[in-house]
DNA sequence: CAGTATCCCCAATGATACTG
DNA sequence: CAGTATCATTGGGGATACTG
């Protein structure tokens, strides 16, 4: 049995262990994959990801970039103008996930002819 | 506007980028990526799979196989024995992928305490 | 054992409307 | 502009039974 997650000799190993799964579960989704990309290394704003992260709904977005926010990922500054403006921005364990997300990407376009020969010939 | 996918100067381009937007939502989920770093450099059986990813279903399980072959990053073996065996193994461009997968893990293990300790905060 | 098929239901998602 | 709340829908996903 693979273990996916290399942990400490910890006391509570159970513990940590399932936290490990529920962060893995968070962050490994679609959504919050592309707006970590989306974010990149600059300062977006809520519309601006809007636009950029293809297909998204508002609120997968805000549903998104609460969990991204409530796990430390992202950082959100709200400007107490009106109308309010709110920058959103990668904090540094974002920063550090974003490098596997860019691999991801890599990965992707990298495969992408191998993928789409082997869709058809499975496909036959 | 960033771009999630860095794309060869192409006549159909768009066509390429909706595939690679295609692949990424197939292989950005929990349950492939769980499935990837289970099965590793080895030949996993249904039944090992099945009880080394936690809380997969027989039905995520077997969709998810499909999946992961049709993409062609999952080889299947079928024995012509009975009952039957069937042995699963990575591909090269699974075998890649499974690198990054490895990154997410690890990164998932080393923020554990700073993503616990943010949601701590972001929960008062 | 591995896989398909069926039923069924809850949760995820979109659409819409409203507020500071 | 950014966000919350509410409602309606559907399809993702579990449970179960059946087959080669």
């Amino acid at each position: 049995m693979s273990k996916q997650f290399k942990l400490p000799e910890d006391a509570d190993l159970a513990r940590a262990d399932s936290l490990a799964r529920e962060i893995f579960s968070d962050v490994a989704n679609k959504w919050a994959l592309l707006i970590i990309e989306a974010i990149g290394d600059g300062t977006r704003r809520f519309t601006e990801l809007r636009a950029s992260v293809d297909g998204i709904s508002h609120k997968m977005l805000t549903q998104n970039l609460r969990l991204l926010e409530r796990n430390g990922l992202v950082e959100r500054f709200v400007h107490p103008t009106v109308p309010p403006r709110v920058d959103y921005t990668l904090t540094e364990p974002g920063r550090e996930l974003r490098k596997t997300v860019d691999a991801m990407c890599a990965w992707t376009t990298r495969y992408l002819r191998e993928i789409e020969t082997a869709r058809r010939s499975f496909d036959a």
